[in-house]
DNA sequence: TGAGTATTTGCAACATTATTGCATTTTTAA
DNA sequence: TTAAAAATGCAATAATGTTGCAAATACTCA
């Protein structure tokens, strides 16, 4: 609840404790992109961040979010080769030796092209003999809320 | 049987009828290309294709994998951004609309690196409200058979 | 608060990979 | 066997990933 209180009246606080949380110096730049991330309910874009900054250099860009990646503040969503989005990490996300696992389902639609982060975990039971699970990845596409009415 | 005594006998004939019922041309390459895929028991990466076929120009390469995945030869597994390999379709394939699905789960080994097919369909019931599922890709993770002793 | 240190940024340059156009070669179909 | 269609190889270009380094910014501690 203080969460949500601090989210309306001062966002740049929270992006500046969760930057910091993480051992990150707090910049304008990376406040920019984590406000773009918080702008949006579904995972997003390089693309998409990049026309959203208005100023903008390519390369703090690639070297903000490998950065953000390494240290669990978003995770990739690797959709097919040439697909890639990234999201805020929930709370489920676990840094592990420099690993970083992000246990839930993401959902694609494939009408309005959306990806969202579902609050379920990744781990059904697929019954595989002989092999030795450790996580999975899971994606889901068809049609979300809003378009399936 | 016919099929397993034909993969021994003539190999050649074999990819040549699967590149005819696909609508592609029979040319040397391809069936060099499809013959790697098919020494292999798991999926392989572009580069493994690469380093096998002695002369090789990648452009025709390129152009040959993004054939095979227009036809439905070849499934691409994007596992992370920069982690693709690719496998032959399974008869599960389906090739729709341009659209091709490949509903089976993928199992890449943490430990050798292979990457497999599993024959087991990919839908297990997640139960997500207010989103209609159409498919989904699956990726798991974690120790295969052989280096599971 | 301010000085010194560590980190981040922006630019240039380069590496790698993806992509297109076109002439030549190969394959297909009649 | 021959004309038409498709695939290949080469050149050139686009897009993306990556590094080094100097300048700017943020952090730490007295």
């Amino acid at each position: 609840m203080l969460q949500i209180l601090k989210l309306f009246c001062n966002f740049v606080a929270v992006m500046e404790d969760l930057l910091r949380s993480k051992k990150l110096s707090v910049t304008d730049f990376r406040v920019s992109v984590l406000e773009i991330f918080n702008r949006y309910s579904s995972a997003i874009t390089s693309d998409q961040i990049e026309s959203e900054l208005g100023e903008f250099d390519r390369i703090t860009l690639y070297r903000t979010l490998k950065t953000f990646k390494e240290k669990g503040v978003i995770h990739e969503i690797a959709l097919t080769d040439t697909d890639t989005v990234y999201a805020l990490c929930l709370d489920d996300c676990i840094e592990d030796e420099h690993i970083h696992h992000h246990e839930h389902v993401h959902f694609k639609c494939d009408n309005c092209g959306n990806v969202f982060c579902l609050d379920i975990p990744a781990y059904p039971d697929l019954n595989l003999k002989g092999f030795r699970v450790d996580r999975m990845d899971i994606q889901v596409f068809g049609k979300c809320e809003a378009c399936s009415c």
